[in-house]
DNA sequence: GCCGTTTTCGGCCCGACTGTTTTCAGTCG
């Protein structure tokens, strides 16, 4: 995990230099971060390979930045960042994850009071006295007392798109090998539940104590919290915990059950057992002395009256009285999605061209997709106004009547990511918007509206009959932002009204909506749509995050519009 | 500091919003 190291102390220096005004320097040490970060192989076995060369041709780094890469390679520092950091001894990352501060107010604090961590800045603020600050004012001091309130809430917890990857891959390598029989994930990556608080790994195996070794050769670690010959705890070098346990072949089953939870799931599920006169713990169904079900998690369920409930559902949100009448809605399952109507391009601020993104589209099994690139409003990203956009759509139609594309199914939907202005009108003119096969709204400014406010900006933009799609209907940014306020049921209402579909982000620091008001939406009939928001090629790999959420706000594949193909789904639009 | 040529230095996404000003700096997207 050298790359992802290595990557936070290129965004340090960013900071750093920011903290001077230093021009235009912190752009490249961010594009540098941003781009090794998200290499598919590590800096050092390219710099083994190739040398300094090598790491050149990655994009963003240069000669400056290669020779610091080698230097962090040889010796574990960057001695620019050491001095950096001696000229402000703080914990940049951690100050500036606060919503509202950036490096200057970093600055400040440092100058004036010595703020160097999160809890100094909190003290502080409590004392009431960072308002006194020059540029500062009672009104910050609030947000950043409410901000870090914010940080220290999702303290502890990982995004399940930051783990999920790193499950997979363990779990993949574990069962590679001839010692481990089987290897799963057990707990909150198994509920795909939108943030993980550490990763549960069970095993089975006739040689125990030489698959903890074989464990323990596959992972980078800091620290051991515990080691027996069937149950390791430790921490890994990435900053997560890893408990694995080797459960006995014969009662795998309700060992699964048992370490996949949710614990709320699982106290239910115990007490309908008892009620039933069984006994159920991680070793199996008991009736009195005898086990009668522990092979397979189905045994369980069917053995206790119920339908098998999938792990996405098992949070006691009312799913074990609807196994138990057989009532249980058949979720969405995980290969059905056909298109995606959230794509972003090098047009604004994707990473890929349009072209690039159909065909790894196409690739990866999907019929459709549609080019959503951001507005006029969002000119940082290059948004676009009408005469872009019209350009756009002429190159779409060049792309689709190349041979790759006019003779498979594939095709590309022409669309908009249309901002939401503060008084509800769109950026875009409505005679262009009408020449769109897709047109998605979305909020990017002023978050802090009142409730009615917002709520009223937003139904007033639903009702422009050339909207589709609200994009990310909440605005959140998991451990980031809180989600705007909005009243839900009101958009719902007015989403049955206008036809709206609602969006289910798959991005993993969106997950917009949630699982509690997909529920919602699915009760009330809406229909929704799953998006990866795609930003780069490799994005379209989010979209299973989006349908875990899905799941776990009980939706079918009914409820969902890009299960459809390319013409059911327009059909579907309002 | 990187990039891309105009081959060796100039350009580098920029507008809205906020809270603090009293004309703007900082932050965000």
């Amino acid at each position: 995990m050298t790359n992802k190291k290595l990557a936070s102390l290129f965004s340090n220096i960013a900071l750093y230099l920011e903290i001077d005004s230093v021009p235009f320097k912190p752009q490249a040490y961010v594009r540098a971060a941003n781009a090794i970060e998200s290499l598919s192989e590590g800096v050092e076995k390219i710099y083994e390979r190739e040398g300094l060369r090598g790491l050149e041709q990655i994009p963003g780094v240069g000669k400056s930045i290669a020779e610091k890469t080698e230097e962090y390679i040889k010796t574990g520092e960057i001695q620019e960042h050491e001095k950096l950091r001696k000229k402000f001894p703080v914990d940049i990352q951690e100050l500036t994850s606060i919503e509202g501060v950036g490096p200057k107010m970093v600055r400040d604090l440092y100058k004036h009071l010595k703020i160097k961590t999160l809890d100094d800045l909190e003290k502080a603020a409590k004392a009431g006295k960072v308002r006194k600050l020059p540029n500062f004012g009672e009104k910050t001091e609030q947000n950043i007392l409410q901000g870090i309130d914010f940080v220290k809430r999702s303290k502890g917890r990982w995004l399940l798109g930051n783990i999920y990857p790193y499950q997979e891959d363990l779990v993949a390598r574990l069962e590679d090998s001839p010692l481990i029989t089987r290897a799963v994930a057990a707990g909150s990556i198994r509920r795909m539940k939108e943030t993980i608080g550490d990763v549960d790994i069970l095993i089975t195996t006739s040689k125990p104590e030489k698959a903890v070794e074989y464990f323990l050769s596959l992972v980078s670690y800091e620290k051991i919290w515990g080691k027996g010959s069937t149950k390791v705890s430790l921490r890994t070098t990435e900053g997560f915990d890893i408990d694995m346990r080797v459960l006995r072949q014969e009662v795998f089953g309700a060992g699964l059950q048992y370490f996949t939870g949710s614990k709320e799931h699982n106290v239910r599920l115990r007490t309908r057992a008892a009620n039933k006169g069984y006994k159920l713990s991680e070793y199996g169904l008991f009736r009195g002395e005898k086990r009668i079900a522990c092979k397979t998690e189905q045994d369980v369920y069917k053995a206790l009256g119920m339908e098998y409930i999938e792990p996405e559902l098992r949070e006691d949100q009312g799913e074990i009285d609807c196994a138990l009448e057989g009532k249980l809605p058949s979720v969405i399952p995980y290969d059905s999605l056909k298109g995606d109507l959230q794509v972003q391009t090098n047009w604004t601020d994707g990473k890929d061209s349009i072209e690039a993104m159909a065909k790894e589209a196409k690739k990866q099994g999907l019929e459709y997709i549609a080019i959503t690139d951001h507005t006029r409003d969002l000119a940082m990203t290059g948004g676009m106004d009408e005469k872009k956009l019209l350009a756009q759509m002429r190159e779409i139609d060049k792309i689709n009547s190349k041979s790759e594309f006019r003779n498979s199914k594939f095709k590309i939907l022409k669309g908009a990511e249309v901002n939401i202005r503060k008084d509800g009108t769109l950026d875009i003119t409505d005679e262009v918007l009408s020449r769109l096969d897709v047109v998605g709204i979305a909020v990017h400014s002023s978050f802090k509206m009142t409730k009615k406010d917002m709520t009223a900006r937003i139904v007033k933009a639903m009702r422009n009959p050339n909207v589709d799609i609200l994009f990310h209907p909440t605005g959140r940014l998991i451990h980031k932002r809180e989600a705007y306020e909005v009243d839900m049921d009101e958009i719902i209402r007015e989403v049955k009204k206008t036809g709206t579909i609602l969006e289910i982000n798959a991005f993993p620091d969106r997950l917009d909506l949630k699982d509690s008001n997909i529920k919602k939406a699915v009760e009330a009939g809406c229909k929704m749509t799953i998006d990866s928001d795609a930003h780069a090629q490799d994005h379209f790999g989010c979209l299973k995050y989006g349908i875990a959420q899905a799941k776990r706000g009980w939706a079918e594949k009914k409820d969902i519009i890009n299960t459809l193909s390319a013409e059911k789904m327009l059909a579907m639009l309002p």
